[in-house]
DNA sequence: AACGTTACCGCAAACGTTTGCGTAGTTATT
DNA sequence: AATAACTACGCAAACGTTTGCGGTAACGTT
């Protein structure tokens, strides 16, 4: 039982007016008399007329639709960035489509292409891992604004939103260093990763900085920077002949396997070794000891995304320029580094 | 700089065709012959022509883009549940659009209305805790077809999918019971809620059934069903003088906080008191015990949910009838209620 | 030779909205 | 009293696509 949609002409006919006037009246158009304005106006509400969104589209070539593509939906830390899109998005008056391209670059491709036929006004973008062909991404941006945040490359020309991955590293390991320890380890990504890279940068400058020696050995790449590596390269890490007395792992995740194998061989954390972790999942206060780890502020990453994008939306010819926006992250200490 | 979009008129013009032949063409209408489709084909793709999407649901009437309502899109659960509603819609063609309504009822309706407004072809919607106003909800619903998941109403007349609550938590209460546990408390919801509900009455059947007298001291409610009220609670259930030997946490966070309280008073578990959650939460296997908790299949009841959806915007006019679906869930059985 | 059939294609309307332009009526200006 | 300016509204085109209907040419059938 389908209602009958009402339209301007079926407005327009009650109240013996034309279709233009109706349109004026609804749009506060400076043509038209209070009164006719009034009537109208409330016609429309008792009919409960809402506007075709594909009449208006179509002559306006404007969808109020902003695409986002993100890796995955489930993890936390992408999902707290939606929030941001989410909420920011309502006020601005825009709906967003979300897609998940599963880390898989050829989902990745085909969305852009859906997203283009959708009409989306824009796409935000968060990068699967080795992303390769930038071309067909490039090519999109010719034709819709893109901006990429989080998981990004600089071999794309666009404005990029990012945590001060290299800062927020920085403080972590010299964080490690206050508190007295000399041999700190690392486990990062061993394909290229920006955010790895950034991570790995700053935990060098701030060995370098603290006159520490860097050491090879205690340098560890993981493919993919789970749970299960963290556990794995900490046995790595303990086979050692020389061990080290800190871990600062580049996720959360890859933090909390330290942690418990760590645990399985009764060595006192932070006492012995400390951990630190990066992003500040929910998982990290769950753990014991709670993780130290870096706090990304995924809501401003998101809403901070979605407004440089309206922005690029609104002034489609005006070059705006190519910003790389850092969103400033900060530590925070748990127990996992310091004993109270 | 922007490029030119190719239409059907461009490719009409430069092959010498009407406009109404490029359409038929591109959609291999049987009228046309081999020849010219070919041309019309290849010109399109060397033009990169994209069809109008505003053009075609204006006249079609079809958006092919589901709206999705849910309360909280970083809430892990209902993360899986969108996973299972994106996969299944990019199979299908439609596009998603998702909204998170923050447990807020007014924003809950606003969104409803932008979503029409929005010329979605469908909604899937979970309801925010103590949804009141059904008025609205069922006024869309005579305009588009809606169906509910995972935080229903039955006072809504319309599909719902939902998982086997009480079952799943017969379950999990009769595995306590089988474990030798006679005094089981259980954590629920005190403001009305059909999960907690279904939950709460799987538990009085499990005992019932079992011949355990339901003791009131150990049924406890709480407004949110939080970690911090779990500790809380918990805390209650030790001060008594019949302490329970097991708790059944109607969610995970809140048996996460059961534990933890339990850790504090050096409570042996499950020895001395066993916890069962809800959810499979990510968090319910890093904490110490892992916990005994019921896996819920996200992605099966979103993929399901959507599932019925397409079939309701596929068959508009036939009554398919209101359906309650359940999608099984099953119990995964940890250390927080099995001592190895 | 007249007719029916088939293959292939074009015309034009329709979807609902916005907007430049035109205009009738009214009021203000000289 | 003639003109100008303003108010309030209508006409009609345009956006890109689909589709019912009609038409033409070619071919086959009696």
């Amino acid at each position: 039982m389908k209602k009958k949609i009402t339209t301007l002409k079926e407005i327009a006919k009650q109240l013996n007016l034309s279709i233009s006037t109706v349109s004026r009246a609804l749009n506060d158009h400076p043509d038209i008399s209070e009164s006719t304005k009034e009537k109208v106006k409330r016609l429309a509400n008792d009919l409960s007329y809402v506007p075709n969104i594909f009449a208006k589209g179509f002559r306006s070539h404007k969808s109020n639709i902003i695409g986002v593509i993100v890796p995955s939906i489930t993890h936390y830390f992408t999902a707290t960035i939606l929030k941001g899109i989410l909420d920011e998005a309502a006020i601005k008056g825009y709906r967003v489509i979300i897609s998940e391209s599963d880390n898989d670059i050829s989902k990745q491709t085909e969305m852009l292409k859906t997203m283009m036929q959708f009409g989306v006004d824009g796409i935000l973008m968060s990068l699967t891992k080795r992303t390769r062909n930038i071309e067909n991404i490039i090519k999109t941006m010719d034709t819709v604004p893109l901006i990429l945040f989080d998981k990004v490359s600089n071999k794309i020309p666009c404005t990029q939103i990012v945590i001060n991955e290299e800062e927020a590293a920085f403080d972590a390991v010299e964080h490690l260093i206050n508190i007295g320890k000399k041999r700190i380890a690392i486990i990062k990504e061993s394909e290229y990763s920006y955010n790895s890279e950034k991570r790995y940068t700053g935990y060098l400058r701030a060995l370098n900085e603290h006159n520490i020696a860097i050491d090879e050995k205690i340098i560890l790449s993981v493919e993919d920077i789970t749970l299960k590596q963290g556990r794995r390269m900490t046995n790595i890490l303990l086979s050692l002949k020389n061990r080290p007395d800190a871990v600062f792992a580049i996720t959360d995740s890859a933090a909390i396997g330290v942690v418990q194998a760590l645990k399985k061989f009764k060595i006192k954390i932070p006492e012995d070794i400390a951990v630190v972790g990066f992003s500040n999942s929910i998982h990290s206060t769950i753990i014991e000891p709670m993780l130290t780890t870096i706090d990304q502020p995924g809501e401003r990453i998101g809403s901070t995304a979605i407004k440089y994008l309206i922005e690029e939306i609104d002034n489609p010819n005006e070059f705006t320029g190519i910003k790389t926006v850092e969103i400033k992250s900060n530590l925070i200490i748990r127990d996992s580094t310091f004993s109270s």
